[in-house]
DNA sequence: GCAAAGCACGTTTTT
DNA sequence: CGTGCTTTGC
């Protein structure tokens, strides 16, 4: 790989070369941006910049390990392996162990997944007495907790911020810094960090430490920070702080893949990088490499409707390719089979094999159709998301039993073992303890091993059950120092009764969990083995911190070689397949329901369908299905917004699609015509509401929901006859027109006025 | 203290 | 529909 420069063209080529200073490259999809990366850091290397100085930082780790492989196979693997490479979570949880002491937590701290802070919450409301108040809901809770701490708002701040704290009390939640503050100190407590723990803590640490800070400005000459559009406030200072002795910092993106600000991201870090890094170089890659001239240009025609953008032209030199095809269902099962029975027409007609499509969707909910339409057709699959391996209960109890290993202090862990397997320490004697803990504010291990404390009428039975499990644990801990991590797997797995305990129920079931752990037990041997020698733990700290800072894209295993993959757009990000199926492309799921309703909620889901849409390289299919279950109910929907916003000569729209979308010859894809053109006529002007800049946003009204019974046989409706109206009200049928199944009729509303409505659409309801 | 049964709630996306 | 939490009955 000597000539690595002679694969570049020319805007690379300047992106690779140019190392020195601030440097933004706008990085359209499919345009090169790991091999930019890649060789950059090679080309550092080669420079004589050592491994160590540099620090890359990517989205998940499977990129951060591929680039690593590549960057190996141009400067050796041995000098590869010095990089600091990851993504922001597990590079500073690594600063964070080391700087431990600064950061006021132990080295051997544990990391709380999404359902440990879900259940720290829950308790402290249960603790203020707050459960009961349906307005302090767990995950509205978190999500401000969350929302906080990616704005670097400590509790103290928190309880003085008056955008917040009014929030707060409008959502009948006043109490929040209460919690929030308590929140924080019972994670200290345990010695526990969250996700966004890890961010703002190193911030803190940066903040309160200069000398740690001005470390690790001297060790990092040059950083490198991958999607650059997704990293919330946190993300962006720590880089800032880190850039700001050298300013080496070379940020990668796309502002037009920015679809992360659920979880705190901020498009202006791009947007505004011009404005933190004066004299920056700015490098635009907008050549496409990935897919056909028609799927770069529909892409590219949806996006265009966005405001908040940075100028480039994203083009593509290869074949004009097939059109965008548009398939509409009747129901979410029919939807499945046709997706199902496209791949494997796909597959014979152009000789593709099974990993060459991806389904793609907007929620998890929808993979189970997909799912189960696969299955019986028999085509492997491989389904990312959802319940990855690691969250499996058998496996939670497992780590949870390393966990409390290494850190006795993890409450969460502890409570998640202390009875599993049954010891008879049941839920009134974990009241007491956690009451216990609380009052003289140590953790729950502190209360069961210092003899002094449980002296709140434990009779002795109770006693010699704790004690019993503190002597158990406490003999983990021991062994810790002179066993590796996977015999010290192996001895809790065994010692603790977990074993014993799944062999005794014979069960289809507990067999799976067998195996399951099983399979835990090679990943942990496998860990060790990758493992260079040297650390002075036996790597069960790292072997847990990995496995919980697991991204979706970092599951795969080697037995997923040639299957179909169902994901998450919000997964896909960053991947290609030569088929992409876009599922569920309707109103109300794509765009969603809940983001619809605000302008940058609206054009954040137009860039997920830019995301989507950009994965494809030869053929894309969109497909939505007028009606589909939710929560067990039938619901209906219409074509999404975004079908109309496709320049119309990239879309193929089959006959059998008929009736949604027939778009006349010479009839302009563009602007108002497209909402007629897909039958939206329920949309009338009632349902707007105008904002302050004259723009027109869509009605906050959630989905109707209803069941098929309810509906008025369509034939029933006849002129003269009283309907009932989900949103006008009563009132009179005037005429009809039109034939099945798009008849339209006239009504008259009390209320409302006179209407003219689909039926197909509107819900009517024939009242006597 | 434990298991089974009942019920409430959720869906947007995730490190 | 499915999960997870609470209540109920041994």
């Amino acid at each position: 790989m000597e000539n690595y420069l002679e694969q570049l063209n020319e805007a690379q080529k300047e992106a690779v070369l140019n190392t020195d200073g601030p440097s933004l490259v706008i990085a359209g999809a499919g345009s090169g941006k790991t091999r930019v990366l890649t060789y950059r850091i090679a080309h550092l290397l080669r420079q004589g910049v050592a491994p160590w100085s540099i620090l890359a930082l990517t989205f998940t780790n499977k990129a951060a390990r591929e680039m690593k492989e590549r960057i190996g196979q141009i400067v050796g693997q041995e000098v590869a392996s010095k990089l600091w490479m990851g993504t922001f979570h597990s590079v500073f949880a690594k600063i964070l162990r080391v700087e431990a002491e600064h950061a006021g937590f132990p080295s051997s701290f544990t990391i709380y997944d999404t359902t440990d802070s879900k259940s720290l919450v829950n308790s402290i409301l249960k603790n203020m007495k707050l459960n009961k108040e349906k307005a302090y809901k767990t995950g509205t809770v978190l999500g401000r907790i969350s929302a906080a701490k990616n704005d670097l708002i400590i509790p103290p701040v928190y309880a003085r911020d008056a955008q917040r704290t009014t929030a707060d009390a409008a959502s009948r939640i006043p109490r929040m810094p209460e919690i929030y503050q308590k929140y924080m100190s019972e994670c200290k407590k345990a010695g526990a960090m969250d996700f966004d723990d890890l961010l703002l803590n190193t911030n803190l640490l940066f903040r309160d430490h200069p000398d740690v800070l001005a470390k690790y400005q001297e060790r990092f000459k040059y950083i490198l920070v991958d999607e650059y559009q997704d990293t919330n406030f946190s993300q962006y200072l720590i880089t800032r702080k880190l850039a700001e002795k050298y300013k080496n910092i070379c940020v990668v993106g796309d502002d037009a893949q920015s679809i992360y600000s659920f979880r705190g991201a901020k498009i202006e870090n791009i947007l505004n990088f011009r404005n933190d890094y004066q004299g920056y170089k700015l490098f635009k890659l907008e050549q496409n490499y990935r897919s056909t001239r028609t799927i770069v240009n529909a892409a590219n025609s949806i996006i265009a409707r966005n405001d908040k953008q940075i100028q480039k032209t994203v083009f593509s030199q290869k074949d004009e390719g097939q059109k965008i095809n548009m398939i509409q269902a009747h129901s979410d099962v029919d939807e499945g089979f046709i997706v199902i029975n496209d791949i494997n027409e796909t597959r014979l007609r152009h000789q593709c094999q099974y990993k060459d499509f991806a389904i793609l969707y907007r929620t998890n909910a929808q993979s189970r159709i997909f799912e189960e339409a696969l299955r019986k057709k028999n085509i492997p699959y491989k389904i990312y998301g959802g319940l990855s391996f690691y969250q499996r209960k058998e496996i939670k109890d497992l780590l949870a039993y390393l966990r409390v290993t290494i850190n006795p202090k993890d409450s969460e862990a502890l409570k998640r073992i202390i009875n599993y397997p049954a010891r008879g320490i049941g839920k009134t004697t974990m009241e007491k303890l956690e009451a216990i803990a609380s009052q003289h504010d140590v953790s729950l291990w502190e209360v069961i091993t210092n003899p002094g404390l449980p002296n709140a009428g434990f009779n002795s039975g109770i006693l010699k059950k704790l004690s019993s499990f503190s002597t158990l644990i406490g003999g983990f801990i021991s062994q810790v120092p002179n066993m590796s991590a996977f015999d010290i797997t192996n001895e809790i797995a065994t010692q603790s009764g977990i074993l014993k305990e799944l062999h005794t129920d014979k069960s289809h079931e507990s067999q799976t969990r067998l195996e399951n752990l099983e399979e835990l037990f090679n990943a942990i041997r496998e860990f060790s083995d990758e493992r260079q020698e040297g650390g002075e733990d036996n790597g069960l700290v790292d072997f847990l911190e990995e496995v919980s800072l697991l991204t979706d894209q970092d599951n795969d295993s080697s037995d997923d070689i040639n299957k179909v993959t169902l994901m998450t757009i919000h997964a896909a990000k960053g991947l290609e397949f030569k088929n992409v199926y876009i599922v569920g492309v309707e109103e109300g799921l794509f765009p969603s329901g809940m983001a619809s309703t605000t302008e940058p909620g609206l054009e954040e889901e137009r860039r997920l369908f830019y995301v989507a849409l950009t994965r494809a390289e030869e053929r894309a299919t969109l497909t939505c299905s007028r009606s589909r279950y939710k929560f067990g109910e039938l619901t209906f929907a219409r074509p999404s917004r975004f079908l109309g916003e496709i320049d119309q000569q990239y879309l193929n729209i089959p006959e059998e699609s008929q009736s949604f979308a027939k778009p006349k010859p010479g009839m302009p894809g563009m602007g108002k015509t497209t909402r007629r053109k897909f039958n939206l006529e329920d949309e009338t002007p009632e349902k707007k509401k105008v904002n302050f800049s004259g723009k027109v946003l869509q009605n906050n009204r959630p989905e109707p929901k209803f069941n098929s019974r309810d509906l008025a046989a369509p034939n029933q409706i006849q002129p003269g006859v009283m309907v009932e109206h989900e949103r006008f009200g009563h009132g009179k049928v005037l005429h009809l027109e039109g034939n099945a199944p798009n008849i339209k009729a006239t009504v008259f509303f009390k209320n409302a006025g006179q209407k003219q409505l689909l039926l197909k659409f509107a819900k009517l309801k024939i009242i006597s």
